[in-house]
DNA sequence: GGTGTTGTTCGATTATTGTCGAACAAGGGT
DNA sequence: ACCCTTGTTCGACAATAATCGAACAACACC
């Protein structure tokens, strides 16, 4: 299988938007904001591993993630300085804390 | 009516996102962005003025835009500074131009 | 070889969203 | 008063996307 990494100037920015534009996936590119790599398996947010799989498809498909095996494990991480260089801005506008309700 | 302008504070990051996850409303929002403000009917995007009003909507809700009557007309406008400050950059990275195919 | 762990894929279901035409509402002319 | 322009709202329909369980694949370890 090939992974579906693709080229980040590829991606129309609305598909980018989109992949964002879901509670659970700005969940995990918090966490991998925050942790750097990490395994599909540590990011339990309230849904079953098949969901998960689904939105770190969607990801990595969208070109926010890069995805490598490692024994069982599949390691994933955010393609910041891409993202960063791509859409200046972007990341940091949407991983910066919400403000106090 | 009341015209449902929130707080952007209010709206989830996520709304923001899916609100500019569109091609009809990236489209308005770039004509809002260069043109300031403009009537509902500028936006000519090869959609019935049904989904256009749609679309103005979900801008409107996701606090993207301000309307106010002016006649038989409603002009809108990007509340450009509001995102600017809740969202440094990320209009920017949205809104500019796509690299070249 | 067998067992457990970790993910992916498949098919089905449900929910959300984009789209339209038609009907309606508010104004501005003449 | 009448009509035209400009938008909004209302169903309805189609397309997309989120979600799950179950089946499957790859690997590690005993």
């Amino acid at each position: 299988m090939e992974p579906h990494e693709p080229d980040l100037t590829a991606v129309p920015v609305t598909n980018v938007l989109a992949a964002l534009a879901d509670d659970v996936r700005l969940q995990i590119v918090r966490a991998l904001a925050e942790g750097g790599e990490a395994a599909c398996g540590s990011f339990d947010f309230g849904v079953s591993k098949a969901t998960r799989s689904h939105h770190l498809r969607v990801l990595r498909e969208a070109g926010l993630t890069r995805t490598r095996a490692a024994g069982t494990s599949r390691l994933v991480r955010l393609r910041r300085d891409e993202l960063d260089k791509l859409y200046p801005g972007l990341l940091d506008a949407v991983l910066t804390q919400r403000p106090p309700a």
